[in-house]
DNA sequence: GCACAGACTGGCAAGCCATC
DNA sequence: GATGGCTTGCCAGTCTGTGC
């Protein structure tokens, strides 16, 4: 998909680049092939050379280039490309506000390899991990984990940002990622009711109590956020490209949630206040 | 419960293009 | 050449709704 975007390029919006497809101008390649794109006299120039770009920024597998071009809304485009350099990230911390709250744990989700962090442990580690990716997969992170993240270790994340919030927005999911999951038949098991506010109960809960079980029921509800996104990506994916005016490219296979290593306890959840769903 | 990032909206300017 | 319609980009103000 992403050779068939020209979104990213100066003066290009919306219904230039349909009327590019529509008239046959489907990739890049398309593009460069051919003398009569019908854009502005002025822009051309810009265009051919921002197509030159594109193939060079590509090459050289620099995602934030594209990120930072496209609106939150259109970065799903880039997903096939740098699907095998995504993360998928989730925090849990001890409130909303910075810097009175802090992160607790961190759940970093790549498709293959499921990774947590917890503050007191390994934390500081996430910050070199998560230099070896290079698309970031979230959802509302654009407004609550990039920051926090970026404020906690005092290190800009500069690659391209998915954030499924505003992705799946125009496809007709609104809502938290609890509802969205519900509205996929996503089940949670007995994680269903758990929400944020939760993991900090959690989080204090294990530190006054020494209760293992309550970690473990953190790292897990943590878990289960980051394994909902994969799916949650390839459906947005999906969804984006079959309500594209042409097809430019076939859709991903189907994608399941990946298996939760970590088990939440039930009683550890009642003791917190979490009632059975 | 609330902060805040990002979306949304409307208005405006500028350029292109077809038509007269 | 003048005009009007269309498109894009930019800006500012407002609104939305999610995170924990």
């Amino acid at each position: 998909m992403i050779t068939s975007t020209f979104r990213h390029l100066p003066g290009v919006g919306a219904a230039f680049e349909e009327r590019l497809w529509r008239g046959g101008c489907l990739t890049w390649q398309d593009a460069a092939a051919r003398g009569d794109i019908p854009c502005r006299k002025h822009e051309a120039g810009t265009f051919a050379r921002g197509i030159t770009d594109s193939h060079e920024r590509l090459e050289a597998g620099d995602a934030a280039w594209f990120g930072q071009r496209l609106g939150a809304a259109d970065q799903w485009r880039l997903f096939a490309a740098f699907r095998h350099q995504v993360a998928y990230v989730d925090i849990e911390t001890t409130g909303l506000g910075w810097p009175e709250s802090h992160i607790t744990t961190i759940a970093l989700w790549d498709g293959f390899q499921l990774r947590t962090y917890r503050h007191g442990d390994n934390l500081e580690t996430f910050a070199d991990d998560i230099r070896d990716y290079k698309l970031l997969v979230t959802f509302n992170g654009r407004g609550f984990d990039a920051p926090f993240i970026e404020q906690t270790f005092r290190q800009k994340l500069d690659m391209a940002h998915l954030d499924l919030r505003w992705v799946l927005k125009p496809l007709g999911y609104s809502g938290g990622l609890k509802r969205v999951e519900q509205a996929f038949g996503l089940d949670r098991g007995n994680l269903a009711g758990v929400d944020g506010y939760t993991a900090v109960l959690l989080w204090h809960h294990w530190r006054n109590s020494g209760d293992d079980r309550a970690l473990e029921t953190l790292l897990a509800y943590n878990a289960e956020d980051v394994l909902t996104l994969e799916p949650l990506a390839v459906h947005a994916y999906n969804a984006h490209l079959a309500g594209l005016p042409v097809l430019p490219e076939h859709p991903l296979p189907q994608c399941l949630r990946a298996e939760n290593p970590f088990r939440a306890s039930a009683e550890v959840l009642r003791k917190v206040g979490v009632r059975a769903v």
